[in-house]
Formats: C-alpha cells, sequence, structure tokens
DNA sequence: TTACAATCAATTGAATAAAATTAAATTTTA
DNA sequence: TAAAATTTAATTTTATTCAATTGATTGTAA
C-alpha cells in the first residue's frame, strides 16, 4: 500500500458510475435513433409526458438540468412538434411547457423502450432495484 | 398501476446513475479548478501518472472515452505541459503518451483530493464499497 | 414612485461526445 | 513481389452539454 494507491483509477467510485452512466446511454442509442431522440430529449419527454404541463424550472429541477442545458433541449423538441412553449400570463419571466398532440402520439410508440433496455442490460430485475434505491438515496442526500 | 408507470422517471434505473454522475462531477469542480483540470482531464491524469507511459488505446480502452473524446483532453493537457505525445517508431498510427516532469509534480498535490471529495458526499465507507462492487461489475459485463 | 434585490430563462464560450474522414499498416490477390 | 482491399488508428467536424454571464421582469423597501 504506497501512497499513490488512492489516486489509481481502479480506486474512485465516481468513475464507474461516470463510466457506466455513458456506457448505458449507448444502449439506449440505436433505440432512441428511430423516434430521433437523443437520452437527454428522451428523459425531458418522460417528464413532460408524465405531468402534461410543466414550468421549465420544476422541469430543470426534476432532471437535474440547467436552463443552459435545457433551453436548447425544449428549443430542438418544439421544432419537432412534439411540445410547446409560452410564457406565463402573470408572470413573464416564467416559461411554461406542454405535450402537443404529436408528442401524445409518440408516447405511444414509446412506450416498449423499457422493456427494450431492460433486454439489453441483461440484469436481475433484484439486483437493478436494490442498485436504483441505493442511487436514489446519494442523489437526494447531494441534491439536500 | 397502469401502462405508462414504466415510462415514468422515477421508475428508470439509468437515470439517477446519469444524475448523479454529473451532481458528483459537480462536487469535483472547486477542487479540481484550482489545478485547471475538468474532471475528464483529471481522471485522464490517474491513468497517464498511474502508467507513466501509455499507449493511445489503451487509455481510451481504460476510460471508456473514444478518440473524439480523447484527442482534444490529451490535446489540452499537453499544451499545459503535463503530458508529451509522440508517434511510436515501429508504427506510425500509434500514438504513445507519457508524463513529463511537471506533470509528475503535480501529481503530489493532487494526493488529497480523494479524501476531499470522500469528506463532501459523506458516506459511510462501507455503502460507498458496496456500490462501487456493484457498478464495476455491470460496467465489465457491458464492455464484454 | 424610485431604487435595489431576487428570480428566471436565454446566451456565450469552453468542454465533451459521436460521426465522418484521413492516414498508415497489414493482408489478400493478381 | 506489386497493387488493391481491408483493418487499424487518430484527427477533424458537428452536435450536445455545462458553467458563467446577461437581460428582462417581478417583488420589496425607502
Amino acid at each position: 500500500m504506497d501512497k499513490y494507491d488512492q489516486i489509481k483509477l481502479e480506486n474512485q467510485i465516481c468513475f464507474p458510475l461516470y463510466a457506466l452512466s455513458r456506457e448505458i446511454i449507448k444502449l439506449y442509442k440505436p433505440i432512441l435513433d428511430k423516434y430521433n431522440l437523443t437520452y437527454t430529449q428522451y428523459i425531458t419527454m418522460l417528464v413532460i409526458w408524465e405531468k402534461e404541463k410543466i414550468g421549465f424550472k420544476d422541469l430543470g429541477r426534476l432532471l437535474h438540468l440547467d436552463s443552459g442545458t435545457l433551453t436548447p433541449v425544449l428549443k430542438k423538441l418544439e421544432a419537432m412538434e412534439l411540445i410547446h412553449k409560452y410564457r406565463s400570463n402573470e408572470d413573464d419571466r416564467i416559461v411554461i411547457v406542454e405535450v402537443t398532440e404529436k408528442g401524445n402520439s409518440l408516447k405511444e410508440d414509446i412506450l416498449h423502450v423499457p422493456e427494450e433496455i431492460y433486454c439489453k442490460l441483461n440484469i436481475e430485475t433484484e439486483k437493478l432495484f436494490t442498485l436504483k434505491k441505493q442511487l436514489d438515496e446519494i442523489l437526494t442526500q447531494i441534491s439536500e
């Protein structure tokens, strides 16, 4: 055990998180390509589908994305006519996002995606479930 | 349980991985800023410090980074004079990376970084250890 | 009402990621 | 051998993401 062990890549906890996250996004790629969605656009749509209507700020908070990322994502989704954006009547600073009819029709086509990913991952459901629970816990703690 | 449950954000296993990975990189930011390193540059240096000399291809494989990402990272690190690159004598396609004297001196200053991150994370060592083991396992499986 | 602070989203510039391209070495075929 | 095809390797190009800043609007206190 020398003093350099602590800065070996294999001893960094965050690294497999970073690497695995990118590897799994690669698994999504060929599936989402069919719908012309990137992973970020996909998870953004998941929230908009669930809420039907949501404020820009809340959307960013749920996705852990800031305005610099979210603004161009929403601009793209609007250009694809999956959502539309408008400013609140009461407060002109606030942007509200709503799913369109076209957006809702895509929702039906997307339903099988999670199942496809589980197949590709090929990991026991139990394992995935406990892993997710641990990650959620840390995520909550870090986000205060 | 309706058919849309599976596409709710809270039911995606990959999402907390993606979000937590980015949150932890944010924790590194203020620490690494002192050394003018990004997280990607940091983990790249970790491998180069450990190996002292390594081929471009092997470096990318260890970091799960492809050449399109790695080329500009190494260019930056070379501009900072932490490494130097050259092509192999035997095979002109192959780029070899070596740590410089300046790079090695930075290594000494960086030693405390992992400890600082553990403090910020404030999670039981045991928990982190089992989490890392699970992630490594899945990462190995996915990368075949 | 005017000044000041707070909030919100868009913009800007830098870093990262993926796809397409270029270049070099090896293998195959004439 | 020599030329053509294939494989391997890294760079370049284009798109995405992130942090910091800006501009505009709202709320609040003098």
